[in-house]
DNA sequence: ATAGGGTTAG
């Protein structure tokens, strides 16, 4: 039997066959000879481009005979790693147009383009194709769909279908499908509901494996239940389940973030007499806790170590050190790593220069962020939202109004579409230059859309309004916040309770203090703070002294502001200290 | 033969 191999080199329309080269007239004949019999194999690893594949396409579909519904399949698998999900409808499209045979596998792809292009919707309407076509359904299909609904954050939608699915024997969930599930639940905080679909299956005919293992235990060690994933590690090695080294990982990266740097030690040696050997991963993770509590010397240390056990450090892990280096405000000791990134040929991310531009701007220093922020373009790459939201805070924050606006309408034209996140920042900028008329505009505009705003938005919104002597209105606002669905936060609360404290209205932030609790929101550290130093602001003593108890009694204490603001008072009327029996050896200091 | 799943960094 005949066999070609053909590969299509660049974009250059000049295709390969075995080791000649044709031009696209001579394949044209070529496709049309009846001589040439045989299955043609295609070679799908040579697409470098969406062009690539959009030209294979047309040659395959003259191609004679044609190349097998799998091809196709391929050519779909191929494009959708490129991330081209709509031109895999077009084309899909096409060969329905042109009565080319489909089966499941390509459906299940056509799917899975839609999903993820974040229309689940449409992927659904995919389905009466198969039951036209006499396909069935299957577990893919069905797993593609959950994965999608998912990806939108619809939650409930997607638990729904996977419960109707069971409940109604559609399909028999396999493995993966469960493990779809449990990870759309864990990703999105669901951890309870994740552990809970673990148990079911730990009853039924599908007994988890070492996946549905490892998204539980992260999951827990996510929230910081460090205990309760030990205890499931536990279990799965009592069952002859081996826990892997995502299974560590994932517990070592939680015991990090906790500071119990003695059980690191611990399943750091349990994982190694396992002669499991720590990965880039590991030591990145290591190198981070690290790095979170200030300990960057041990860090780079633990990089030097990683070295000398053949595990080469990449881009995340200089990218943990350098931003290590930042929290301690050391910009040089950063610029260093980076230099040094770039020397051993490691390319820097976007992350790289966000943690590089985020120090900078920290340490005002705008101007070298800007310049990071221009190289990142001129490398090659592209500013993210991330990128654009630090070098705007970095602005506002020493005051560079119009550049911070100039960059804003450059991101509106050629970066990325514009978040809740930069929205805030650009309200709370235009509040701090008491730019109000400016803020609210923009905020009338975000309202308009409901979706783009949150209980947050309000926040700064009230903040900016009684920071700028607009406290009515901001009270306004607050109270019609409840008629639009959306239930004061304690943030909120404590915002509007700073509003009337900063105006000497202490009887309305009294009441709103009380208000809170009757609505389940108990004040915290900060409501308590505030308003003790409203009563000291007014010298009134006695007030205060009563929230003092109270908020000492909840285990809250003094921060520094108010503690200063105690001092003052007092020094100012000794006196005041009769008042404070409870307070006479802190005072002393 | 071709379709769906898990870990780290801002």
């Amino acid at each position: 039997m005949a066999m070609s191999k053909i590969s299509l080199r660049k974009c250059n329309g000049i295709l390969s066959i075995s080791s000649f080269h044709i031009s696209y007239s001579y394949f044209s004949s070529y496709s049309r000879s009846s001589k040439v019999k045989g299955r043609v194999v295609l070679n799908f690893e040579k697409l470098k481009c969406l062009d690539d594949a959009v030209t294979l396409f047309h040659q395959m579909v003259r191609m004679k005979p044609l190349p097998s519904v799998v091809d196709f399949s391929k050519l779909f698998k191929t494009m959708t790693s490129m991330k081209h999900y709509s031109p895999v409808l077009s084309l899909f499209r096409q060969m329905r147009k042109l009565g080319i045979p489909i089966d499941g596998f390509i459906l299940n792809s056509v799917i899975n383009s839609y999903c993820l292009m974040h229309r689940a919707d449409f992927g659904f309407s995919v389905l009466p194709i198969y039951l036209k076509n006499g396909i069935p359904f299957n577990n893919v299909t069905f797993t593609t769909l959950i994965r999608g609904i998912f990806a939108e954050n619809k939650v409930k939608d997607a638990v729904e279908l996977f419960k109707k699915l069971v409940r109604e024997k559609i399909c028999v969930p396999d493995e993966i499908m469960y493990a779809t599930v449990m990870s759309g639940l864990s990703k999105r905080g669901h951890t309870q509901k994740t552990l809970s679909l673990l148990r079911l299956m730990e009853q039924g005919n599908t007994q988890p494996d070492i996946y549905m293992y490892n998204i539980v235990i992260d999951a827990l060690c996510k929230d910081g239940n460090l205990d309760a994933a030990i205890n499931i590690l536990n279990e799965m090695k009592q069952k002859g389940i081996h826990p892997d080294i995502l299974t560590y990982n994932s517990l070592i990266d939680g015991l990090c973030k906790l500071g119990q740097w003695e059980k690191v030690k611990t399943l750091f040696s349990e994982m190694v007499n396992l002669n499991m050997y720590p990965d880039v991963r590991t030591f990145t993770i290591l190198t981070d806790g690290l790095c979170k509590e200030g300990k960057v010397e041990d860090a780079e240390e633990v990089m030097k170590h990683m070295v000398e056990k053949g595990v080469e450090p990449n881009v995340i892990t200089y990218n943990v050190i350098m931003d290590g280096y930042c929290l301690r405000g050391q910009l040089d000791r950063a610029r260093r790593i980076f230099d040094i990134l770039i020397d051993k040929g490691i390319e820097p991310d976007i992350f790289s220069y966000n943690i590089l531009i985020n120090g900078y701007c920290k340490k005002k220093k705008l101007s070298k962020a800007m310049q990071l922020f221009r190289e990142i373009s001129k490398k090659g790459s592209k500013p993210n939202i991330v990128t654009y939201n630090t070098i705007l805070q970095g602005l506002f924050e020493v005051g560079r109004i119009g550049v911070a606006k100039q960059l804003f309408v450059e991101m509106v034209s050629t970066g990325p579409v514009p978040n809740l996140s930069i929205y805030h920042t650009l309200l709370d900028g235009y509040f701090k230059y008491r730019l109000v008329e400016e803020a609210m505009s923009l905020f009338n505009k975000l309202e308009g859309k409901k979706e783009n705003i949150d209980i947050t938005s309000y926040n700064i919104i009230i903040n900016g309004l009684s920071k700028n002597g607009e406290l009515d209105k901001a009270h306004a606002i607050f109270q019609k916040l409840s008629s639009i669905g959306l239930l004061p936060d304690v943030r909120i609360y404590t915002t509007m309770i700073t509003g009337f404290c900063l105006q000497g209205l202490l009887d309305e932030a009294k009441d709103m203090l009380r208000k809170m609790e009757g609505n389940n929101c108990l004040p915290d550290n900060v409501t308590y703070n505030v308003i003790v130093q409203g009563y000291l602001r007014c010298r009134k003593i006695n007030e205060m002294v009563t929230f003092m108890k109270e908020m000492t009694g909840r285990g809250f204490s003094f921060d520094t502001t108010t503690t200063e603001l105690l001092v003052n008072a007092i020094s100012e009327n000794p006196s005041v200290v009769d008042m404070l029996p409870e307070l006479h050896a802190e005072i002393k200091k």
